[in-house]
DNA sequence: CCTACCGATCGGTAGG
DNA sequence: CCTACCGATCGGTAGG
C-alpha cells in the first residue's frame, strides 16, 4: 500500500502556486525565478519540485484552476438571476467582485498563456472561450438584436475590454469601487445597445450632436 | 572632430527596434535575447551593443518613440476636427487605424513597461496619461454632463479597454476591420452617454427592459 | 522502501 | 563590428 499524503498536501500546493502567481504578475513569468519563489515560500527550491514537476506546472495549474472557477462562477450566477438584464448583471458583478481577490492571477492570464506549450495553452484559451460565451449569451438575452450577426463577437470583446482593462487603473478601495463600475458598464451598455436593438423604429433617432458620424473619414 | 555617423545609422536603428519589438511582443522581454535578436537581425550581438547601450534602452525607446507618435496623432486629429462627436469617432478611427500597423509595440506598452527603470517608466507612463487625457477631452466634449465627477476617468478607461484589448482577438483582415469596430464602440458609447447626460429629463426614461437594475445585489 | 524534504551543485545560457 | 569570453544566475536534479 502506498503511503498516505501528507495531510497538508493541498495546502501547500496552495500556498505555492498563490506566491508563484503573485511572482508572475510583479516580475513576468520569465523574471520570477524558483529561488526567489522558494525563498518567499520559505522553503527549498528542491521542496516546490516534490509539489510540482517544473515551472510551467505552476503556472498552467493556477491558470487553470482560476479559468474553472471563473466559468464555475459564471454558471453558478446565470443559473440564480432570470435571464435578461438582471442576469447580464449580476454576471459582471460577480467578475469584478472575484477580480478583486484575483489581480494578480487575471494580470498572469492576460500576460502569460504565451509561455504555457501548445496543448495547455489551448486548454486555457478553451476556458477563455467558453467564459466568454457566457458573457455573450447574456449579452444575446438582452440584445437578441444587436448581438446577432458578425457584431457577435466585436461587441461581447468590447464589453469585456472594458472589464479586464480595469487591471490596469481601478483600485479596490478607490473612489469608485468594483460594483460600482460593473453598474456604471452595465448601464452604459443597455443603453447604447438600445439603438441597435431598436434600430429603424421611430423612437430611436440621429445621433443626438446632430450628426451621426456617418460622413467623417 | 567626432567621426561622422554612417549614413544609415538612423535606418540601422529603426530596424533594430523594429526586430526587438516584435521580440519582445511574441517571446516577453525577458524570453528575448539579444544573442537571437542579432541573429534575427542578421548580425551579430555586438553589432546591437554599438547601436544602443542595453537591452532595457531598446524597450525604452520603442515605447518612448510609439507613446510619442500616439499623441502627435491625436494632437493632429483633434485640430482638425470639430469639437464633440466629430472630433471623438476620429478620434477613436486614428487610434484603431495606427493599431494596425503597431500590433507588436502595443503588446509591448501593456506588458512590458514593468521591465523599465523607475524613471523610465515613469516617463512612458507620463506620455500614457497625455493621451488619455486627450481622449478624455473627446468625450467631455461629447457628453459634458456624463463626464463631470468622479465618472470621468472610469469613463474613459472604459473605452479604452475597448479599444485596447483588440489586441487580444481583432484580425486587421477579418470580418470586421479596425474602423468598423471604431464606430461601432463610438456609436454605443454616445448613446450609452446619452441617458446620463440627459438624465432626470422627461425623454429618457428607465432601462428599456422595464427595470433599471437597482435591486438585484 | 516509501514520503518529504535538505544542502549542494549540475549543464547551459543570460546580458554585457 | 567580430570572436572569445566573464560573473551571475537560470531551471532542474543529484545523493543522503
Amino acid at each position: 500500500m502506498a503511503r498516505p499524503r501528507a495531510p497538508d498536501h493541498d495546502t501547500q500546493r496552495q500556498r505555492i502556486l498563490d506566491a508563484a502567481v503573485q511572482a508572475f504578475a510583479h516580475s513576468g513569468y520569465a523574471n520570477a525565478s524558483m529561488s526567489r519563489l522558494a525563498a518567499a515560500c520559505g522553503t527549498s527550491k528542491a521542496s516546490l519540485y516534490h509539489y510540482f514537476p517544473n515551472k510551467e506546472a505552476l503556472l498552467f495549474e493556477a491558470l487553470e484552476r482560476y479559468t474553472r472557477k471563473l466559468l464555475a462562477l459564471a454558471d453558478r450566477t446565470l443559473a440564480a438571476e432570470p435571464r435578461g438584464e438582471p442576469a447580464l448583471r449580476a454576471l459582471v458583478r460577480a467578475l469584478m467582485r472575484e477580480y478583486r481577490y484575483s489581480h494578480a492571477v487575471h494580470v498572469s492570464l492576460l500576460q502569460d498563456v504565451k509561455y504555457l506549450g501548445s496543448a495547455q495553452a489551448d486548454q486555457i484559451r478553451g476556458q477563455e472561450r467558453r467564459i466568454v460565451e457566457r458573457f455573450a449569451d447574456a449579452l444575446e438575452a438582452t440584445a437578441p438584436r444587436a448581438m446577432a450577426g458578425p457584431r457577435r463577437k466585436p461587441l461581447v470583446m468590447a464589453m469585456l475590454g472594458s472589464l479586464n482593462f480595469t487591471f490596469a487603473w481601478l483600485r479596490p478601495d478607490g473612489p469608485m469601487g468594483p460594483r460600482e463600475y460593473a453598474d456604471m458598464v452595465v448601464d452604459l451598455w443597455l443603453d447604447g445597445l438600445r439603438r441597435e436593438e431598436h434600430a429603424g423604429s421611430a423612437e430611436v433617432g440621429p445621433g443626438w450632436t446632430g450628426t451621426n458620424g456617418q460622413d467623417y473619414p
